[in-house]
DNA sequence: TAATTTTACTTTGTATTTCAAAGTACTTTA
DNA sequence: TAAAGTACTTTGAAATACAAAGTAAAATTA
């Protein structure tokens, strides 16, 4: 089991964004302004840092008219994530035992 | 259980502080500076910032002749990380089940 | 014993990060 | 067709991070 702190993880919003998209296959951004309290402005950046990383993944569409942005975490992301978890997991078996 | 997100918590050295301080009834400034690789600027800011957060509390005395600084966890500190704990906890139990 | 180095930190300044407000490019409603 | 809403992105001021430089005393070396 790899444990490994990750920096990226050290905002809550990407936390949850990262939760959200481990649990969830696809997710989009009106679907994250629903779960989370942020502005638009501060999803949209927490995203793109994510996204850059390539820790998750974008597709524009539009659904009717409208657009809408999918995301979705990458093997990589979900690799990370699960080595962070690992990490904060032992920190916290530590202060059980 | 109280669970609880907290800023004061998002950065590495700052919760291996924490997490240090929970298990060690006091620990001084060489003592961090053993366990984590930090350079001493960088420590003594964080462990400033914990300390104006009342997180931990700080007595400054000499050891034979040289200066020495002993931190320890405070009762509020010791809530505030519990309840991050309990926040990370939670989190990760969920990608469990 | 004077000069140099080390110890135990703190302060400073630059770089990076954060996030709300403003902006954009539409679509919908009145 | 004007005004309001939607779905984001960009911007800029403020906060944060951290290495380098600074400080003050002690210990070592010459």
């Amino acid at each position: 089991m790899k444990r490994k702190y990750d920096k990226a993880f050290e905002n809550v919003i990407r936390l949850q964004v990262m939760s959200i998209l481990m649990a969830n296959e696809r997710f989009d951004f009106n679907g994250f302004k629903e779960m989370m309290e942020v502005s638009d402005g501060n999803l949209s950046t927490h995203l793109r840092t994510l996204e850059k990383l390539e820790y998750i993944a974008v597709e524009k569409s539009f659904v009717g008219r409208k657009p809408q942005t999918n995301y979705w975490a990458t093997t990589k992301g979900r690799l990370a994530f699960q080595e962070h978890l690992n990490y904060l997991e032992n920190l916290i078996k530590e202060h059980k035992s």
